[in-house]
DNA sequence: CTAAATGCAAATTGTTTGCAGAAAC
DNA sequence: GTTTCTGCAAACAATTTGCATTTAG
């Protein structure tokens, strides 16, 4: 069990939160599939270990974890919510509008820029969105 | 008639789309109403003029508008989309979680990093989103 | 006249909830 | 045993579409 798991099972744990065998089987497959994924592609990876754990299940968990502060939830426009682990570093996302990859980026100048351009205006940040849409390099436009 | 309402129902025009009575009521509303519009909010306003426009019709306008590159969609997270007019700069949101006011902001520099990062990735930028959430200077949290 | 625009109601899509049975503690 | 979980089906909410009617060109 990776670390990132245990972390998860014992912040849910912690709340009083009952340990179940379908949510283990969704803790374990969201805490090692790294990326941002929907309900349904977590659904259809969690029913490939028990196909008797269903969407409502999933979409729970998720919510769950998003209520704890474990998961972050992004909505990237194309109408499907995101779920990813919320992880110790603040990062931002290239999201390829042909292949859907998604690459994350870090960048503490444009992190500080928002809190100079935040404090001009006298706000108080609480979080931020930070996409960037176009085409990764396997499928740049010739 | 503002230019910028000008602009809109000219460039409409060259597309050989239609002028109606309904539908010029509807550019001339999101034409001087500056902000980030939801759909209901456009057909109140819109209503006040002519109460015999319906949902569909603002919802089409809007979706036209945007294939012809002349509004943005935006999907703040709060399950509405909003339009706004595409305006010759581009700029992103500061959007206050407690009244729900947007403060638009442009910094050249956190555009130069974008595009640092995204060279670094090989991606290349089409668009991109950065909203700040939190809260404005007369919502501080005490 | 012909093609485009409109409104209504119905279909769609993604998400959320109520409730009855199952499982955890 | 009592409370929490789960799945189903149904409710919801925003958006989208089909179709019959109206309007623009």
């Amino acid at each position: 069990m990776t670390s990132a798991l245990k972390t998860l099972k014992q912040s849910l744990a912690e709340k009083g939160v009952r340990k179940t065998k379908k949510r283990d089987v969704i803790l374990e497959v969201f805490s090692r599939s790294g990326g941002h994924l929907t309900i349904e592609e977590l659904l259809d990876r969690v029913k490939k270990i028990d196909p008797k754990i269903g969407y409502v299940t999933v979409y729970r968990t998720l919510k769950l974890l998003k209520e704890y502060g474990l998961a972050h939830q992004w909505q990237f426009g194309d109408g499907h919510s995101r779920f990813e682990k919320a992880s110790e570093r603040h990062h931002d996302h290239l999201i390829c509008m042909k292949c859907g990859r998604i690459i994350e980026f870090e960048e503490d100048q444009i992190e500080k820029l928002q809190e100079k351009v935040s404090a001009e205006h006298h706000f108080q940040i609480v979080s931020h969105v930070h996409e960037i849409f176009g085409y990764c390099s396997k499928c740049h436009e010739k």
